[in-house]
DNA sequence: AATTTTCTTAAGAATTACTTAAGATTGTAT
DNA sequence: ATACAATCTTAAGTAATTCTTAAGAAAATT
């Protein structure tokens, strides 16, 4: 999705069914997903675990999803989308207006719904409620820039392709931290390495060619052998 | 805020549990806030107090939203913001753009309520009595200018839809920043993306078609492979 | 020093993303 | 009701990127 960040969504639903298969769909994005049967499980999570967004079910037996909204907005800032039955209430989720930040009946097409999880969460970093990542980076004068999507080696705009782009963002992002060919591919690709070893490998090397003065001593992009590869802090 | 100002702040909605919701968030910011039912209270409360931001709802009995806003035009030059419901026509919402200087769709959440609020002021205050907002934008001779709501390319006047306005305004306005496909989308229809990649691109040539002289070689509107487009700075 | 493993490099094939055109649909004005 | 304009959809063409394959070089191991 957008910076590299991992985004923790916690879902709060009496179904079972429901609460697995919105799971699927958001994992299936990247996104790392909490669960909660009732409000008061939900509060708990959230005292434990950095939530950046949750899905909150209108009925829910133990602190509805309405006064479970009050709750959490006396704490925090953090987007909730309220999911409620096509036959409940109107006049209910219209006293949710002000407490929530979008809602989806049930029931929904999976597209819609992650759709609205990634519109809130683009919404909820750019508007800076989310600290982070807006910052040039700098490392040497290798520089990114996450809002132009530029990045610069000795003065000169580099033209990256988007993956070449991401994996220079991660890396960056996390500089001195090395990253196995595995953990590149997953955290890029968003689906588990099966064969790409050398898939990354080439790219790194279009990387190379690209921010390096010379590549075959490489000042920014450095191997880690046997591990993985770094970008120089 | 900042600045030791008292600020106020009028809300106009015909439902009581909003104006009230409005107040305590914005109160909790140190901003007074006055309330009216209708557009004709409105003006009268216009009359009576210095105001320094109005939040509007589209939908109000007595005096619409939309007639509001051209009325309190004609007089003040404050910023408006405008409340909306999601299912309320877009057209309509984009036909208002000419009045207002935001606007936010109903179910929101407060902090981007109070976020957008203080941006508005804070541009009206630093500003003298506008500025800001009002000036014109000029990247290489390409020119917007928001209170004529006019373009022009090389000197001349650049006819533009409603929608193909809004598209030129959000990324003259964030010039050099890449907005993907989607991101346009939500800021301009004001709805998560599903499937409008191509509608997005079609309006986008129509752009090009418009303000480049030679469309297959944009001086301005430029694509960032893989990731969106962006206005030349 | 020989062998194995890991990394680098190159070129062409496959895939994906973008552009463009034309017709269908929707909305607005007369 | 009709005509007109704006917007959306579909589909095909074009450009750019990404992946695969394979061979050579460097580091680690024996």
């Amino acid at each position: 999705m957008y910076q590299m960040v991992q985004y923790n969504v916690l879902v709060v639903d009496d179904e079972k069914e429901i609460r697995d298969a919105i799971e699927i769909y958001l994992k299936n994005e990247g996104i790392t997903v909490l669960k909660a049967k009732d409000g008061i499980e939900a509060l708990d999570i959230l005292h434990q675990h950095e939530v950046h967004l949750i899905i909150l079910d209108v009925m829910m037996p133990r602190l509805d999803g309405i006064s479970a909204t009050y709750k959490i907005r006396e704490q925090k800032n953090i987007p909730i989308i309220i999911l409620s039955a096509k036959s409940e209430d109107t006049d209910k989720i219209l006293g949710l207006q002000v407490g929530a930040d979008d809602y989806i009946t049930k029931p929904f097409n999976p597209m819609e719904l992650v759709a609205r999880v990634k519109s809130q969460l683009r919404r909820y970093v750019s508007l800076g409620t989310f600290e982070g990542a807006n910052k040039v980076i700098d490392l040497n004068g290798l520089t990114l820039d996450p809002v132009s999507k530029e990045v610069k080696a000795h003065g000169e705009i580099v033209k990256l392709t988007p993956i070449e782009y991401k994996i220079v963002e991660l890396l960056m992002t996390n500089a001195g931290r090395v990253f196995s060919i595995s953990e590149i591919y997953e955290r890029v690709w968003k689906e588990p390495n099966y064969n790409a070893e050398n898939t990354v490998a080439v790219h790194i090397r279009k990387i190379r060619e690209k921010i390096e003065i010379d590549s075959k001593n490489p000042r920014f992009l450095k191997v880690v052998w046997g591990i993985g590869y770094k970008m120089e802090k």
